[in-house]
DNA sequence: TAATCTGAGTCTTTATTAAAGACTCAGGTG
DNA sequence: CACCTGAGTCTTTAATAAAGACTCAGATTA
């Protein structure tokens, strides 16, 4: 309760059937569904082992995950350890590890914005010969953007 | 049903209590709390218009706005309308406006991957004096990488 | 060959959360 | 003073999730 109104960006009212902005959030913005992309984006592919790291539901993995095959952003393969019958496991499509930049751009906003110290564990994108990649703003003339406080957000036709 | 196990990045088991990602999610990664955000970015400040636009509860859409405040991502402000007694609105804090990094990472990723052709509308950033801001992939190296096939995610200390 | 084990589920019951919509409350207007 | 409106709260009903028992297929052991 503090600022006046600012510039309002005198509301384009963007009816969310038309916003891609919208469909992905009604495809990936689900808490389970977002923690099961992490965990199979960080190594664990198998039913149980995402399971036990998250605590979740077998019902409720069960169904999300099957949500994100039929969605294309996972496919089952199947894998066979040694001495042991064929199993089926998890892994990030091209659609899947097309949210690879999402995923990272939430977790350092995370890193920056909760959490006041504890930074031990962070995920983070290489390149396959093992170059750091990072999300940046970059602006239309080329210039990277530092802080938010000039930029604002619009509704393009 | 396809591909061999490929590259396994060795899941390094990130307990979801120490990770950054896992504590966003929790924060922001609700269908409603992402769709509130959109509301709020396209400029839609005020609960009745919030609520007509996204077609949320009455009692849902007043608890999003009461967590969202508390975690410093939105404050309330006052505006009167002439003729009008004061009411209130919300708008993204510093912490908020951090997020639209992440909502338009989110909104670019659903406008490649969902919807075929129709993308009539995009949320876009831009500079307050007119220059598009995009986010990108930038490689260690500067270079920017245009797709995700040779990029993995990784967990460093 | 039968009995056993295990990963990857499904099913059932109970508890949480959301949807629908009536009710409240503050302040400004006629 | 009676009425209106934005911004909620409350109550009831419906949908989802949690907890945990049960299932099923195939490899292993006996």
């Amino acid at each position: 309760m503090k600022k006046p109104p600012e510039i309002s960006t005198s509301h384009t009212r963007v009816p969310a059937s038309e916003c891609s902005l919208a469909k992905a959030i009604r495809v990936v913005g689900d808490m389970w569904t977002l923690l099961i992309l992490r965990e199979i984006i960080c190594g664990a592919e198998r039913f149980d082992q995402i399971r036990e790291d998250l605590g979740i539901t077998r019902s409720v993995l069960s169904n999300r995950l099957a949500r994100l095959v039929q969605e294309g952003i996972l496919e089952r393969y199947q894998y066979r350890d040694s001495g042991q019958r064929a199993r089926k496991g998890y892994t990030l499509t091209e659609k899947g590890r097309a949210l690879l930049p999402v995923v990272i751009t939430l977790r350092e906003w995370g890193g920056q914005h909760l959490e006041p110290g504890n930074t031990s564990l962070r995920l983070q994108l290489q390149t396959t010969d093992g170059l750091r990649v990072e999300t940046k703003l970059i602006r239309e003339d080329g210039l990277e953007v530092s802080d938010m406080s000039g930029v604002v957000a619009t509704v393009k036709e």
